[in-house]
DNA sequence: ATGTAC
């Protein structure tokens, strides 16, 4: 194991990272702050790290009865879905499904929306609904088995259609890290506070999964297919572990439930990892992507020297996104290397790889806004 | 990230 420990000799913080990967002094620094947290214990670190609004994307923190609710943010239970189609590549117009595809939106069942968003009503509008930044539904093809026998046990077949969703809880999510906003201070695990942020908490991870669902099933209905769920993990979220300690996961997947998305840039393939026992330092965590290499703020700039964003890239993939200022922001090269990623989750004995996918289309949004 | 802050 070759795992460079950025942050030197305090042991309360881990950066599962190899010196071939590219991390972002800003995001150490953020990462060092936590240590000033109430309930602080430690915090690990994955290959996609990167500095975030409030703190760094891509890590693990466990206090010691400390709910922080900034700490994961504004986009509680946002996530990663990977669903199987009953479709093979080769039986697939891909000029019919780009063309499909751009009716996402209008194409979701405005029955199965209000079922679909009970939990929460008064956001139904935006059940079944991608948003903006990162976010995205993919359509994929199964290129590599690396695991065959893995691969066989949960029916990954080589030269199958996968949906790939990336979104969380919407608008719900805001709202509920305004409602329950503490400011740095955090709340006690145990407290009526706490307690009443957890359960709106659940309510936005729970939200945010059944989008992931609408989403899938109404792509794979446009593309004439069910989609079958093979794993959905969130990646912004909390929970209570045992003895009473608080595990957030801000840009960072769980290790500890199965299957775990690893999706690249969307100009790259993506990987489903299994997850591997892993030094416990890591804290049951994994990456949940390729990470920001370069921030939002600056692609954007780069844009406006009149370079029209690619709507192809060199795997061949289409990608619907009538948001240049988006599109911009989220081009390809704003991401790290995926395969760096991966190497280093699979050095440091966290995750193996058991699938490859190639993007064949892309959804981020049919609407144009930005310039 | 967000029916996009001032």
């Amino acid at each position: 194991m070759n795992i460079h420990h950025w942050t030197g000799a305090d042991r309360r913080f881990r950066v599962f990272a190899s010196p071939a990967s590219w991390i972002e002094g800003a995001s150490v620094a953020q990462l060092r702050l936590l240590a000033g947290r109430r309930g602080f214990l430690s915090a690990a670190a994955m290959a996609d790290l990167h500095p975030g609004h409030k703190g760094p994307v891509g890590c693990a923190i466990e206090t010691e009865g400390v709910i922080h609710p900034d700490l994961v943010g504004t986009d509680i239970g946002c996530g990663m879905a990977l669903f199987a189609l009953d479709i093979e590549q080769r039986q697939l117009h891909i000029d019919k499904a780009f063309k499909a595809l751009h009716g996402l939106h209008e194409a979701v069942d405005a029955g199965d929306r209000a079922h679909q968003a009970a939990i929460a009503p008064d956001y139904a509008p935006g059940m079944g609904t991608v948003g903006g930044g990162n976010h995205f539904v993919e359509l994929q093809v199964l290129d590599d088995r690396a695991d065959e026998a893995a691969c066989d046990a949960h029916g990954l077949r080589r030269g199958a259609l996968f949906l790939l969703v990336h979104t969380g809880s919407r608008s719900l999510g805001p709202e509920v890290l305004e409602r329950h906003g503490v400011g740095e201070r955090g709340l006690d695990l145990q407290s009526p506070e706490g307690i009443a942020y957890l359960a709106d908490h659940d309510r936005a991870v729970a939200f945010a999964a059944a989008n992931r669902k609408l989403l899938a099933e109404t792509a794979a209905s446009l593309v004439r297919g069910n989609a079958r769920l093979i794993t959905d993990q969130p990646h912004n979220f909390v929970e209570p572990r045992p003895g009473g300690r608080v595990l957030h996961r801000k840009g960072a997947a769980p290790a500890d439930r199965g299957l775990s998305p690893l999706p690249g840039s969307r100009g790259a393939q993506s990987h489903l990892l299994l997850p591997e026992a892993g030094p416990g330092e890591a804290l049951a965590s994994l990456p949940h992507g390729a990470g920001r290499k370069r921030d939002r703020a600056g692609m954007s700039d780069r844009a406006k020297d009149g370079d029209r964003p690619p709507r192809a890239n060199p795997l061949g993939n289409r990608i619907i996104c009538a948001d240049r200022r988006m599109a911009a922001e989220e081009a390809p090269d704003a991401y790290k290397n995926i395969a760096r990623v991966l190497a280093d989750v699979e050095e440091a004995g966290l995750a193996r790889s058991i699938a490859r996918f190639r993007p064949i289309v892309t959804f981020k949004t049919a609407e144009a806004r930005g310039r």
